[in-house]
RNA sequence: GGGGUCGUGGGCUAGCUUGGUUAUGCUUCGAGCCUUGGGCGCUCGAGGUCGCCGGUUCAAAUCCGGCCGACCCCA
């Protein structure tokens, strides 16, 4: 190269994760082609591949809602504010990243209605209409939509815009004890989407009252560790109990025919899981996906030099896609003329497919394939006999070694803590740190105002026998404190 | 909530301090040629209200003000 600079390498990402990792995120979801940046500030456009993510995502969390009972239904996206404010402790919650539609042309209206922030106090509204007896229970819905909330500040795409899109699953039930175990259930099947599919790990449990959803009893969550070293919540799944049921009136007659209230969960996650997989798994080539979520696991590059060869090099680029294809595997022959077999393996690595096979003269000629996997770029010879063996081996092994490596992440910067100072340093370098607190919301406050770290999560069963590490006072829970997104 | 950086063809960028013919280069894109195994090379061509609005001036990408947008740091 002449230039000290390779300007060509700009199509490329220019900068790694560990240089600067917010710049690198932006350009990997940008020249991924995932989403671009709409007019509106905080407003992303997603783009066909980010799209195709998502589509996946959904199927996957929609099956596994409906083999437990789920329906899906649609809500609008306006709310009268006298709905919305009905819940005061929720609604103050919620008010200030509100948007308001306030005209219909040039008339202004009577009541202003409220862009959707979440849909509670619409779809209880609504519910309580439908529930007169205990036979109507449980109601179980779920609605796959976008929400709008207000982002002035510190955007980043697909992790904190003003509008997302989500799926919030609403839940009616007779008794405390069965919106308890829905809610927990949720909980865990977002965890089996989050650590089987998207092959990140997380830590689950509760929310500090002061974190959780306004207007919930208790709020289940789902953290994971970005690699550099702050906290995002993966998904939510809250206990209502009673909260919402008592104002909105949702009441049913029980078995006894007695009048009694109903109990209710509501849980969600969004598009922010494509934010997430981004930033775990990818790497200074651009994306890396998960095989079980990639729109596209296999990508066929054919190489020739002559077109004397093109004929026989497509023929066997036909014969092993459709060998995959026949197979369950998604697989796609790269036929573009216009561009050379080394630009497309650059494409293909930035967008993150996990397996590319080329099929050159040489490989037609000792009956083979080269096929190299997108996580370690290592490069195998593969006999023809045993090409979908081969495939399916190493998809399974991309899948776990992208899991294994975030959990050593993961595990790697989860800092036990005993005293404020150790805590006070350790959180600079990122990281859970995990503690003992007192319970008392005074703590938690003040360790978010001296060092910007809050309560990620509280694991299940977390009680503790130490002090609490900011006022040493007696502590109630392990906690795990960390900067998050 | 406080502070800061930035905005020039699709992408990256020069020019701005010190206003002055036709806004620089690379990349990209299109047509063609080519020996396509890691962003091949060559020829020709395309692509711009310099983020928007206003002000100063004979003259503004350049100076001033406001707005919009993106990003970063701190709380």
């Amino acid at each position: 190269m002449n230039h000290y600079r390779d300007m060509s390498k700009e199509i490329g990402i220019t900068i790694s994760k560990e240089e600067d990792f917010s710049e690198w995120y932006t350009q990997v979801v940008l020249k991924a082609e995932l989403i671009d940046y709409a007019p509106v500030k905080g407003f992303i456009v997603l783009r066909p591949d980010g799209y195709a993510l998502w589509e996946n995502i959904k199927n996957i969390a929609d099956k596994k809602f409906k083999e437990t009972g789920h329906k899906n239904g649609f809500l609008p996206v306006l709310i009268p504010e006298s709905l919305l404010s009905k819940e005061a402790h929720h609604f103050q919650g919620f008010k200030p990243e509100v948007f308001w539609v306030t005209h219909t042309g040039d008339n202004k209206l009577i009541e202003r209605l409220a862009v959707r922030p979440t849909s509670e106090t619409l779809a209880y509204e609504i519910f309580a209409k439908w529930i007169r007896s205990y036979r109507d229970l449980p109601l179980k819905l779920n609605f796959w939509n976008s929400a709008l909330r207000a982002e002035i500040k510190s955007t980043k795409p697909l992790i904190r815009n003003s509008e997302f899109l989500w799926q919030e699953g609403h839940t009616i039930h007779e008794s405390r004890d069965e919106a308890e175990k829905e809610a927990l259930m949720m909980l865990n099947i977002y965890r089996e989407i989050i650590e089987d599919y998207l092959a990140i790990p997380v830590i689950v449990g509760y929310k500090s009252d002061r974190e959780k959803f306004v207007g919930a009893e208790y709020t289940l969550t789902l953290e994971a560790l970005m690699p550099d070293g702050k906290a995002l919540q993966m998904g939510t799944s809250h206990n209502l109990a009673q909260n919402f049921s008592k104002v909105f009136n949702i009441k049913f007659l029980n078995k006894d025919n007695e009048e009694v209230y109903a109990w209710q969960t509501s849980w969600g996650i969004s598009w922010r899981l494509i934010g997430a997989i981004v930033m775990t798994h990818g790497d200074k080539h651009g994306l890396i996906l998960p095989p079980k979520i990639a729109p596209l696991q296999v990508i066929i590059v054919p190489i020739y030099y002559k077109s004397k060869d093109k004929d026989i090099i497509m023929e066997k680029a036909r014969k092993v896609k459709d060998l995959l294809n026949t197979n369950s595997i998604r697989v796609e022959i790269d036929e573009r003329e216009e561009y050379t077999p080394g630009y497309k393996f650059n494409h293909w690595e930035m967008k993150g497919i996990p397996l590319r096979i080329e099929i050159g003269p040489r490989d037609v000629n000792n009956k083979r394939v080269v096929i190299s996997r997108r996580d370690t770029n290592e490069k195998y010879e593969i006999n023809d006999e045993v090409i979908l063996m081969k495939v399916n081996e190493l998809l399974e092994s991309i899948q776990n070694n992208l899991y294994n490596k975030a959990k050593m992440l993961l595990e790697s910067n989860i800092h036990e803590v005993y005293n404020y100072e150790d805590m006070k340093s350790l959180i600079e370098k990122g990281g859970f740190i995990k503690a003992s607190w007192c319970g008392n919301e005074e703590c938690e406050v003040r360790i978010k105002e001296e060092i910007g770290a809050d309560i990620r999560v509280i694991p299940f069963n977390s009680h503790s026998n130490n002090n609490c590490i900011y006022c040493n006072g007696k502590g109630r829970h392990i906690a795990y404190f960390a900067r998050a997104y």
